[in-house]
DNA sequence: CTAGTGCACTGGTCGGACCAGTAGGCTACG
DNA sequence: CGTAGCCTACTGGTCCGACCAGTGCACTAG
C-alpha cells in the first residue's frame, strides 16, 4: 500500500469533449440562444477532428436540447433557449419503461399541484387571481362546448397557479406531469354522462379552491385541491392503488 | 376553400427513423434491459442506411440513456435499464441555464420531501422504521468522524423514507434535486463552528420527526421536516428569498 | 427599380478506409 | 492432457472525400 493512487484510465471519446465544450460554452453564457455555432465545416477544423464527430457532437447536443440546426441554413446550428422539453422526454420514457402507475402520477400531481396553491395564496397578485377567476368562467362556459375546450381552461387554471407559486420547478414539473397524465387518461375517457358530472364537480371545486385562495387560507385551498384532484382522477385508478391517493387527504 | 387540407412535409431525417424504430422496440418490451442490439454493420444492412447515419441514431440513444456502447465489445450496443441518469442532467441543465436559485431547489424539496414523509409515516413498514433509525443513529455517530459520513448517513435516512413513500417518481426526484442541492451548497460550505451546530441541530429534527413517524402522525412529521429542512439550509439562501421557503413553513 | 437567376454556402447522407480495442478459438508448449 | 500464449475476426471510434438538396444573397437582365 501506499505509493500512487492509480485512477483507473478514462477513454474519453473525440465527440465528446467537443460537446464538452460546446455546452460548457452555452451554460456559461458565452454563447447565448438565439446565437449561431460556427458551421459543421468550421468546427471541424477549430476542434481539428472530421465532420462526422463535430456531426456526432452536435447530435448528442440536439438530443439535449440545447440546439438545433436546420439544412440550408447559412449559418450553422442554432443555441435554443432552455426548453423542459428533454425533461419532458425523459420523464416520459420514466413513465413508459419504469412502469410508473397513474396512481403514481397522480399522486405526484396532488403533491405539486396543492403546494403550489398553497405557495399561490400567499405570493399570487391580484391580477393573477383574476385569471383564475376567468379560467373558471372559461371551463364553466365549456362544459357544453365540448371536451376541448374545458381541458384548455382547466389547464390554464392550473398554468397560472403555478406562475404564481413563483417556483418554476414546480410550474416545469406540473407542466410534464400533467401532459403525461393526461395523456394516459386520454386513452380511457370516460363515457359522457360520467363525464358531464364530472365537469361540474370539477368546476364546483376549483370555485372552492377559488374562494380559499382569496380569502388567503393556503391550507384551506391546498387541501381542497387535493380532494378535487382525487376526485376528478380516482376513476382512473385501479381500486386497489387509490388507497395511496387517500393517504393524501386529510 | 374546402379541398384536401395539406399538410406541412416534416422531413424526416434518416437517423431520426432509425431512432424511433430502435426506441419503439425497447419501450414496448421488444428489446429488454441486458440484450443486445446488432452492430452498427448490421443495423446499416437491417435500415439500409449509411454507417454514419446508424452511429449518429445511436448516439440520440445513448444520449437519451436508452443503449451504450463500448469499443472492442464483440457484441452490439447494450440496451440499458432505465437509470434517472438523464433526468438528472437535463434538470441539472434546467438548474444551470434556467437560472433555478437555490430557494426554488430547497423549496421543492421542502415539498417533496415532506410529502414523502407524509406518505411514508401511513405506508412504512416497520423494518423500514428500523432502518431510518439506525440512519440517524449513523448521523450522530458521524458527527465526529468526518462530513462526508455525516451526508452519506442523512442521505441514507431521506432514501428510506423515499422508498418507504411508494411513489418511484417522488422518489427519483428526491434523489436527482438533493444531488443538485448538495452540490450547490457544498460550493460554499460553512465554517466548522456553524457545521458541527448544524449538524446537532439536524440530528434533533431528525429524531423528532422519527418519533412523530413512529407515532403515526404523519401530517406533524411532514410539518417538522419542512422545518428541519428550512433551518438546515436558511443560512445558504440569501435574505431576501427566504420569504418563499417561509411560506411553507406553518 | 425590380424580377429572376446563379452561386456559394449550409446540413444530410453515403461509401470506404484505418485504428485500437476485445473475445474466443487455436496452437504450441509444458 | 492441460494450459499459456498467440491470432484472427470481429467490435466501435475516427477520418476522409464525395454528392445531394436545400437556403440566402448578390448579381444580373429586363
Amino acid at each position: 500500500m501506499g505509493g500512487p493512487r492509480f485512477e483507473p484510465v478514462r477513454t474519453v471519446r473525440a465527440y465528446e469533449r467537443v460537446v464538452e465544450q460546446v455546452e460548457e460554452a452555452i451554460e456559461s453564457g458565452a454563447l447565448s440562444p438565439g446565437q449561431r455555432l460556427p458551421s459543421e465545416r468550421e468546427l471541424m477544423v477549430q476542434f481539428s477532428v472530421s465532420r462526422s464527430t463535430v456531426r456526432e457532437a452536435l447530435r448528442v447536443l440536439q438530443a439535449r436540447g440545447l440546439v438545433r440546426s436546420r439544412p440550408g441554413d447559412p449559418n450553422g446550428a442554432e443555441v435554443l433557449p432552455f426548453s423542459p422539453a428533454t425533461l419532458h422526454k425523459s420523464m416520459s420514457t420514466l413513465a413508459r419503461v419504469s412502469e410508473l402507475s397513474l396512481a403514481e402520477l397522480v399522486q405526484f400531481r396532488m403533491v405539486l399541484d396543492s403546494s403550489a396553491i398553497l405557495l399561490a395564496a400567499r405570493l399570487r397578485t391580484d391580477a393573477q387571481l383574476a385569471e383564475m377567476a376567468s379560467a373558471v368562467a372559461a371551463m364553466r362556459a365549456a362544459v357544453e362546448a365540448g371536451q376541448d375546450a374545458f381541458g384548455e381552461a382547466d389547464v390554464a387554471f392550473h398554468d397560472v397557479v403555478a406562475r404564481a407559486s413563483g417556483n418554476k420547478l414546480i410550474q416545469i414539473c406540473m407542466d410534464v406531469v400533467r401532459s403525461i397524465v393526461l395523456k394516459l387518461v386520454s386513452e380511457k375517457i370516460a363515457d359522457a354522462d360520467d363525464r358531464e358530472a364530472l365537469m361540474r364537480q370539477s368546476i364546483r371545486h376549483h370555485e372552492e379552491v377559488l374562494d380559499a385562495m382569496r380569502a388567503g387560507d393556503g391550507p384551506l385551498a391546498a387541501r381542497l385541491s387535493r380532494k378535487a384532484m382525487y376526485d376528478y382522477y380516482a376513476g382512473y385508478v385501479p381500486a386497489g392503488e387509490r388507497a395511496a391517493l387517500l393517504a393524501l387527504l386529510d
